[in-house]
DNA sequence: ATGCACTCCTGAACGC
DNA sequence: TGCGTTCAGGAGTGCA
C-alpha cells in the first residue's frame, strides 16, 4: 500500500508501537528484498531503542539511540503486521520490541529495508535526489510549473516523476488530475501558472483526504497493516472506468500511459 | 538531458 | 478443477 498517504498512516501507526521501545531479537527469514538486506541488520539493530519515527517521500525512516536509522520502503505489497503466533509466508524480517513481534510482509518483494547513519540519512541516493514534500510549502505553483516548463512528458508523467514532487503514485496521480480539471495525456509543459496552481491544491487535497481515510479504517483493525485503509477509500476516478462521472455524469474512462492505468472523465478534463 | 520500456516478484481475477 | 493470461498501488537501470 504504497503512495504517501499510506506510508504516513504506517508512520503514525508505528509510532505507538515502536517509539521508547528497545529493540529485541530481529530476525531475517528472506533477505532478497528489492536490494539484499544488510547482513548487520540485527546486530546494529539489536538493544537499540527507537527514539522518532519520519515520513520522506514514501519512505519511514526509523531512528534508534544509536545514531541508526532503518529505512523502509513498501514497495508494491509491503505492510508491517503485528505477529499473532507463528509467522506466515512473507513475513521476511520479524523485529521484537515491547513484547510484541512486528513483521515486515512484502508478497512481491519490491520493498526495502536499509539501515543508513542517522545524521546523513538525506543524502543516501535513494533519497537525495527526491523531490519537495508535496504537502509543504515547497511545493507551490511556482516550483510546479518551473519543473515542468518545457517538458514533453505527459502531466500524469510528471507527478509521477518523484524529483519532482516526492510521494504521489499511480492512483492520487489521477485522483490529482481529475479534482484539477487537468488531462493527463497533456503535455506537461503546456501547463499554466493557474493550472500548476490549482493541480498543487488537488494535490493536497486528495492527499489529506486521504491519509484522513486511512487513520480512520486502520483504528478499526488490530494491526498496522494499512491494507484495509487503501482499499476502503473511495476514489473519485481510480478503479471507477465506465461509471459516471461526479460532476458531469458522463462515463469515466480508463487509458494506459507508459504502461500504466489512467482514469480521467474526458468531458471535464482538459 | 529527456522520456520511456524493461525489470524485479507473487497473487488474484478472469477466460477457456 | 485446472491451466494460461493479464493485471496490480514502485522505481532504478539502461537505452534511444
Amino acid at each position: 500500500m504504497p503512495e504517501l498517504p499510506e506510508v504516513e498512516t504506517v508512520v503514525r501507526d508505528l509510532r505507538p508501537l515502536l517509539v521508547g521501545q528497545r529493540i529485541g531479537r530481529v530476525i531475517v527469514r528472506q533477505p532478497r528484498l528489492r536490494w539484499p538486506l544488510p547482513e548487520e541488520l540485527g546486530q546494529r539493530l539489536t538493544g537499540a531503542t527507537v527514539t522518532a519515527i519520519r515520513r520522506r517521500a514514501k519512505y519511514g525512516l526509523i531512528d534508534t539511540d544509536r545514531a541508526d536509522t532503518l529505512l523502509f520502503h513498501l514497495g508494491m505489497s509491503g505492510t508491517f503486521r503485528l505477529l499473532e503466533g507463528a509467522a506466515g509466508k512473507h513475513d521476511h524480517v520479524l523485529i521484537e520490541a515491547g513484547g510484541r513481534t512486528l513483521a515486515f510482509h512484502d508478497p512481491r518483494r519490491f520493498g526495502s529495508l536499509h539501515l543508513l547513519p542517522t545524521a546523513a540519512a538525506a543524502l543516501h541516493p535513494l533519497l537525495r535526489k527526491l523531490g519537495p514534500e508535496p504537502l509543504s510549502a515547497e511545493f507551490s505553483a511556482a516550483a510546479l510549473a518551473a519543473a515542468a516548463k518545457g517538458r514533453r512528458l505527459t502531466m500524469k508523467a510528471l507527478l509521477l516523476d518523484q524529483h519532482v514532487v516526492a510521494g504521489i503514485g499511480n492512483i492520487y496521480a489521477s485522483e490529482a488530475l481529475y479534482l484539477a480539471a487537468l488531462d493527463p495525456a497533456r503535455a506537461a509543459g503546456t501547463m499554466t501558472m493557474a493550472e500548476a496552481a490549482a493541480l498543487v491544491q488537488s494535490v493536497r487535497t486528495v492527499l489529506l483526504e486521504a491519509i484522513a481515510a486511512g487513520g480512520s479504517t486502520l483504528r478499526d483493525h488490530a494491526r498496522p497493516s494499512g491494507e484495509s485503509g487503501y482499499f476502503q477509500h473511495d476514489f473519485r476516478v481510480y478503479g471507477r472506468a465506465g461509471q459516471p462521472c461526479r460532476s458531469c455524469g458522463r462515463p469515466l474512462r480508463r487509458f494506459v500511459q507508459n504502461g500504466r492505468s489512467t482514469f480521467c472523465c474526458p468531458a471535464c478534463q482538459h
